[in-house]
Order: C-alpha cells, then structure tokens, then sequence
RNA sequence: GGAGAGGUGACCGAGUUGGCUUAAGGUGCACGCCUGCUAAGCGUGUGUAGGGGAAACCUUACCCAGGGUUCGAAUCCCUGCCUCUCCGCCA
C-alpha cells in the first residue's frame, strides 16, 4: 500500500495514478477519514493520559488505606468517555485501513501512460521467427497428432480449462519445469523453494490479489483459503511481518507451482488449445532487495527471464506496460510475448515487475539498512516461466512436415533421464 | 477429530491472590572508562507504531490476535490462531 502520509502531502500524486491505472477510489473520503482518525486518536490519547495518571493516585491512595472517592467517581466518567471515543476511533481506522487497501500502486515515471493494451510500449524483438516451407499447424494439431493432450477428458473431470498432458506431452511439460528450474538455480544464483498452494486471506492481501481480485480466484470456503494464481504469492510473503538485516538482501528465490484462476470475465476469449487455462504450471522468480537496487534488479530479472526463450530459440519480444496495462501492485512491468510460429501470433509468457515498497507495506516486510535504520525493503516478481503458451511456441515452431515434432535441444536431457 | 500443556521485548527468563512493573533480572549489542595484551571489570544506552514539538523531549498503543469484566489487566473471562505431548484417523 501506499504510505497515509505520502498521500497526505501528495495527494495529486496519488489521485493521477488511480486515474492512469484505470482504478476507482476516492481520495477526498480517504483523507477526511484520515483527517479524523488523527482527532480521535489524540483526544484518546489525552484521556488516556488523564485515566493513566489517575490510576497512579488511586493505586497510592488505596495502599495507604485512603479514600479515593472522587477519583474513582471521576474516572468512572472518563472510563466511559475512552470507551466512547475508542468505539470511533476503531471504526474510522478500519474504514481507513480498508481504502488504503483499495489505493493502487504508482506507476514509475519511465511507465508510458496509456489507457490499455493498446498503447503499450514495444520496446524490442529477440531471436528469429521460424519460417516454413509448408503449411504450419497450430498447436492443438500438433498435440492432438502426437498425442499429448487431452482436453475433452479434463473438461469432463474438471470443467474447460483444466488440461489433461498425456505421454509425450505430460513428459515434455515435466522437461520444461525441470529445465528451467535448474536453469535459475545453476546459472542465475536463485535458491528453490516448494510452497503451499492453498493460502489465507492476509497472504493474498500482502501481494495485492485481495481485495480487488477476489472474483478470479478459486476459494475454499470451508477453511476460507484461496487457491494461488502464481507462486508470486506464497514466496513474496515468506517475509511478511519479519525484519531482516540489510546483510540478508537481496534474496533471490525460484518456485515452480501450478496455478489457478478463474478467469472470471474472460470467456470466449482466445479459449483454443492452451492459450487461457485455468490451472496451469509456471516457473517464478522472486526477489526482495534494498530499495536503492530495484530498478538495476527488474532488468536483471528481465535478463533471466530472457534467457529461458534464448535457451529455447524462440522468436519473442520486450513490451513495456502501459500505465493501464500495469497491475493493481505494479510499479513498473515488462512482458514477454513469445512468437507463436502456427498461429501467427504474439503471446504472453512472462510477466516481470517490480513493486517497489507497496508489497513490503501490505505485508510488513521491512530490513534494517547500514545505519540501523528500519526501512521496507523492495518486492520484484517474474515468471520464469509460465509452460502453457511457452509449449504452444514450442509445438508450433518445431514441428515437422510431416506432422511429428522435434524439440529444442536443451531439452533433450530432461526427456532421457535414465532410472 | 479427542485430551492436556503453553504462547512475555534480539534471545533466555521472572511476573498468573488485578494497582509501588506503563514488564524485574540475565545474555547479546552499541558507546565510554579502566586495565598494556586473544580476557575480565565498571558506567550509560539499547524495540516498533501513531500523535505533538525547530529540537531536547513529551505522550498514546503494543506481554500471539480479537472481544469482554473493571476506576485500573501481561495478570480474570470468552473466541480464534499457532506450537508441543498423548490418543484416534490417514497419503
């Protein structure tokens, strides 16, 4: 979240931002409740004072087997008074607590300000685009001819969206987790962790899912847990409520999860295959650094995440979000968009933000810094990546004439693994 | 799921007949002094968050969390969460 006193003296700051990003929140109600939570919490303040002292006499008065009558009478008064004021400072706190929650991050000033997608930045393309002297097929062709999925019985376990990988396929999906995973591990210095899947309501809201994006997650509502839509979110709050010492920082973490989203609101769109699922398999990086170095740590993060797509000789390219494009948490993101070589398409496979201190804030991450000075620290993500639209470029530009596939060759190891 | 025990400051650990504790004592840490030698001793300081103040500083809250009783709660009551032990069930 942002910090009531940034938005205080800011407030126009703040105001354009929730204007870029497309949010809704009223400022002028936030800072009037803030405005009189800092009138109760002083008039409480002096009562409280007043009841502290008080009690100080009482305490004395009564070891020395004294009367107290007037005191205690006037306290009595003052006692009801507290509960009153308090009554009221509670509830303006927690109004104000939940607007602030409702505040989106701002947008770094090398973020284009757009109103959607449309006016995201294309900032370069990487590698070559497969060309082909026959007709290429699209992904689900090339699965279905070499059977490695099997959709209609994972609509008929599950619902549409919940994809069954079969043989070939299910080994090829494990090659590409493990692939990257490894990748991260050896060559970019993460350290792995295997995280729960089912998380509680705090821990959605330190990441920012919740309270906007409830709608689009699955809810178990016998234990009230939500099922994670990235690994973003167990591993960002690994820290939360901890202070660590500057010496610990950064820490880079990499987790491979399957994830889950309903996709509430986007049916019928781009439904073919394996393009929009709701459980599906990414690789995520996470990052907690000292605030001074998180700008340098997106374009590091970018580069590990590029890396992957070189690995696999895939054509891609670098979009920067526009202000609107950017999530609710988001500071500043850089997409990847992998070249679908069938389909002829651009699709998203990463994702790489950086969410300055908002994260740390909702969390309650915080570090001591050189000087002994207590600071929150600085939250990065990226996925490393996610599998479904990653094996749609895959399938689509290593397919053969006819009709079989090939496969990159960094994956060929992880597919003749002897027991 | 059943029974019992417990959750105190960076750490250990007192405090549970409610009020000279708005948390003793110790360890650690920081600074200073002394001692001339990988040590010991002495002194001072040592949390987070909010409010006020130019500052020194003052003040409020926080003894797992949230309610309640009371003039007053770490201490009493209720609910929840977590940890440990035993039993049951189970991959």
């Amino acid at each position: 979240m942002i910090d009531i006193k940034f938005i205080r003296s800011n407030p126009d700051i703040v105001r354009k931002a929730i204007v870029d990003k497309n949010e809704k929140a009223d400022l002028d109600i936030l800072l009037a409740a803030d405005e009189q939570r800092r009138k109760l919490q002083y008039d409480f303040d002096q009562l409280k004072a007043r009841q502290n002292a008080v009690s100080q006499i009482i305490a004395q008065k009564k070891r020395a087997k004294e009367d107290a009558g007037t005191e205690l009478s006037e306290m009595t008064m003052v006692a009801d008074e507290i509960k009153t004021i308090q009554a009221a400072l509670n509830e303006v706190s927690a109004d104000l607590d939940a607007r602030l929650l409702t505040i989106p991050n701002l947008p770094h000033a090398s973020v284009p300000v757009g109103r959607d997608e449309a006016l995201n930045e294309v900032l370069r393309h990487e590698g070559t685009a497969r060309k082909f002297d026959f007709e290429p097929k699209d992904h689900l062709d090339v699965a279905n001819t070499n059977r490695m999925l099997d959709l209609p019985r994972g609509a008929k376990i599950s619902g549409s969206g919940f994809p069954i990988y079969t043989g070939f396929g299910a080994k090829l999906e494990r090659a590409l987790i493990n692939f990257m995973l490894e990748y991260h591990l050896q060559k970019h210095g993460y350290s792995e962790l295997m995280v729960p899947l089912a998380v509680n309501r705090k821990t959605m809201t330190g990441t920012g899912q919740l309270p906007k994006l409830e709608e689009d997650m699955y809810h178990i509502g016998e234990d009230d847990l939500f099922l994670i839509p990235t690994a973003e979110v167990p591993v960002t709050n690994l820290y939360a409520d901890e202070v660590l010492s500057y010496k610990d920082l950064p820490q880079k973490f990499v987790a491979y999860t399957p994830c889950f989203r309903r996709e509430a609101g986007s049916y019928g769109k781009d439904t073919r295959g394996l393009q929009r699922l709701h459980q599906f398999n990414k690789v995520e990086m996470v990052r907690f650094v000292e605030p001074e170095t998180s700008e340098a740590a997106l374009e590091d993060m970018l580069n590990d995440a590029e890396d992957i797509l070189k690995a696999f000789g895939l054509h891609y390219r670098v979009v920067s979000l526009c202000t609107g494009d950017l999530s609710f948490a988001s500071q500043k993101t850089y997409d990847l968009e992998v070249w679908a070589a069938g389909s002829g398409k651009y699709l998203e496979v990463s994702s790489v933000s950086n969410f300055g201190e908002f994260q740390a804030r909702r969390a309650n991450i915080r570090y001591k810094d050189a000087e002994g000075k207590m600071r929150h620290l600085h939250t990065l993500n990226g996925s490393g990546l996610a599998t479904p639209r990653l094996m749609i470029a895959i399938l689509e530009s290593y397919q053969k004439a006819d009709g079989s596939l090939d496969i990159p060759e960094v994956l060929k190891p992880f597919m003749e693994l002897k027991v």
